[in-house]
DNA sequence: GTCTATACAGAGATAGAC
DNA sequence: GTCTATCTCTGTATAGAC
């Protein structure tokens, strides 16, 4: 992950939490100090100001799990597995969710994301765009393959993705007042079963009932 | 609305689009007053403090057009509507993403969502719980009634408000940057077509293909 | 109710000894 | 690289005149 050592990467590790749980305007360096344990002004020997750290930690969101859906798999490799495949990037959003480092870069995230334009940029082009065309490009193959009915796959795409991260959100938020998240864990998989079997193409030998 | 007068209301709208833009923390009580056009120990022959503003936004939030999805009709009244209804419920997120007072709310609460606990208890109860729970009686009427396929009314809530929120969501954070929304606000209908489609029992006496 | 003036605390950042 | 000390600025809040 990052390639932070020693005492720079403790500044950075408590900054990502602190960050995360009260945001980065409410949080001091005298704070980020406490945690590491040195004084406020020994962070100024391992960033410029604060600002950078806030900044490092933005860099380091491509190198995350936040974003890496599908292990960076190619489509066409992978749109076979069919339902498994969907099973598989909806158990990711689940073990984001529960993953003690990456809930807190995803709290990060949706912490700063209105203050923060170079955020913005990130959640929109790496955590939005980026997977929900890869995901389109997997459904068009499935409609390809007429393992699901044809339809606009962009549209397809986000209706699988939003539910996603909707029940991440919510699970995230839950944590945050140490309020229980099996109700919502459980809404993964339904959301998958859900989904899948709507979109589906019945096999016709197997669903003769009529 | 709001039941203020004069100044304070003054004050009061300043802070809802200010605490909106650049959050609670980094809003300062001079930014609040210059908006108002007085000067910054006026504030304080309005409210308390800072925090008081704050609280009173909260307070608020109830009153506002965030959570009334139905327009405070009850379920049996409306389910029959079948998917007008949804279409309906979904052109609401769509307003609040573009009604310029509302969308400043939205914004400050996903903007303060992980800062205030009050605010965490008003997004779950009024917004999340109240909206869903709503939403999976008319699901499981329309249910009973035929019109729709049976299954965990809850989980269909769920499946049905995701998206909406998730592309609220889109629209909001577009706006930040000035961004064009017209894309992401079409899929507000996409999803209620989509969606619809997937669970209503096709009318045999029209659908009769094979 | 608004103004000017000011108190007071907190936060970011730097200097220089060790 | 870390410490103590300190500077400077900013922000909240109060006092008292008008």
């Amino acid at each position: 992950m990052s390639k932070l050592s020693g005492t720079k990467k403790k500044i950075y590790d408590a900054s990502v939490k602190l960050f995360a749980e009260k945001g980065y305007k409410a949080t001091t360096v005298r704070e980020i100090a406490k945690v590491v344990g040195i004084q406020q002004s020994a962070i100024y020997n391992h960033f410029k100001n604060k600002e950078a750290i806030l900044d490092e930690i933005i860099d380091n969101l491509s190198n995350s799990h936040l974003i890496n859906l599908f292990e960076d798999k190619e489509p066409k490799e992978i749109y076979k597995k069919g339902k498994s495949l969907l099973k598989q990037v909806s158990n990711m959003f689940k073990l984001i969710s529960y993953d003690t480092k990456t809930d807190l870069l995803f709290r990060f995230m949706m912490q700063e994301l209105f203050n923060n334009e170079r955020l913005r940029i990130f959640y929109n082009e790496e955590f939005y765009q980026k997977n929900v065309k890869k995901l389109s490009i997997v459904f068009f193959m499935m409609m390809q393959d007429e393992m699901i009915e044809s339809m606009d796959p962009l549209v397809l795409a986000n209706e699988f993705f939003s539910p996603l991260f909707f029940y991440q959100l919510q699970i995230v938020r839950l944590k945050a007042d140490n309020k229980s998240t099996a109700v919502a864990a459980t809404l993964f998989e339904k959301h998958t079963d859900f989904f899948w079997d709507r979109i589906r193409i019945k096999n016709e030998k197997k669903d003769q009932l009529f």
